[in-house]
DNA sequence: TGTACATCAGTGAACGCGCGTTCACTGATGTAC
DNA sequence: TGTACATCAGTGAACGCGCGTTCACTGATGTAC
């Protein structure tokens, strides 16, 4: 091979979308690594983005939830890249300080999610069983299995379909019985 | 950098690892694609396995997924490297034959839990409600994000004790109400 | 308004490094008679 | 049992390639007077 890494995540190819040569990125940033950590940050900041809106349009637990969902794949399909960059081999190697933001990324879009479910078990309408923390990891499993059948399949798989299938799956355990 | 991917997928790690210099690697395997593939194949083989030992243990689905949870962690805690190879990007670069047999891995081991869930579903453990396919990717979903929280933060993360009350949640969702 | 200069995005050639891979060689193990 | 040869795992030096990165340069845009 030689190719290393998925070549988007090459300066030569990203010098490539945006109509530029190789070098020509180093006007823009000082270093690959740079690259790559404004990349994180850009998606932390969606998915931060994401959270803050859905808790604008309604305040109940399991919608917010729900719409989160939703917005996330929107997320992924849009900037399909994102996975690739979030799973990527680079982040283990490379500077551990690149690590360390990743984790921050995850474990703060997970966090935020275990406070909505938090909120959902005080106010009464989702279960007080079961760990606001296993909860918000497995919302995350409703996307992230699927996702990589997704991208194994080249897109054929049906994403949103089973986002809404696996929503009333979830739904129905983490819901009070009504 | 120029360290490209996960050290443990390069032919000097893996010369190092095995107590050889670089190029001896090249007695046993053709190329480095070879020595991937091998790869894979060591994978794909274990997770049937595991399938297979859980089918002849007992035959309530819900307990074929529960141990068959129980085992894929066990699996990914000894081999630290398999989320490493199966999320790598050089999966996605590189031979599409390789990507080929990955999706064939991950379709075919997702086919056998669907056929778990089936199978439940038939003799009335488990609810009609949902698609199989979508269980199977859930139940992937108790695993996977936990495992990529627990890469993160180096093992501190107790994947064990979270696979464990996941199940619970996972559980109260599929089984028929008793 | 016009001229002189600074600033800066973009270029293309060149470099260094790490990695996969090759190849002639060595030395031990197994086999034929 | 002993000798002659083949086989084969392992070595280390060398190669080529791709990638990240540097650097002198160009040409356009903005600014000072």
């Amino acid at each position: 091979m030689g190719t290393c890494g998925v070549d988007a995540l090459s300066i030569a190819a990203l010098a490539r979308q945006v109509g530029l040569v190789p070098s020509g990125i180093y006007r823009h940033f000082k270093s690959k690594n740079d690259v790559l950590d404004a990349t994180l940050d850009l998606i932390g900041e969606k998915l931060f983005e994401n959270v803050k809106l859905v808790q604008k349009k309604t305040s109940d637990s399991a919608e917010q939830l729900r719409m989160l969902l939703k917005l996330h794949i929107k997320l992924i399909s849009v900037n399909r890249a994102i996975p690739h960059i979030v799973f990527s081999e680079s982040i283990y190697s490379g500077s551990s300080y690149r690590k360390n933001s990743v984790r921050n990324i995850i474990t703060g879009y997970i966090g935020e999610i275990e406070k909505i479910v938090l909120k959902g078990q005080k106010s009464g309408s989702l279960r007080k069983e079961v760990d606001p923390k296993t909860t918000a990891l497995m919302f995350m499993g409703i996307i992230l299995p699927a996702v990589i059948v997704w991208k194994l399949t080249d897109g054929a798989f049906d994403l949103v379909r089973h986002s809404e299938d696996a929503w009333l799956l979830f739904k129905t355990a983490i819901l009070t019985d009504q």
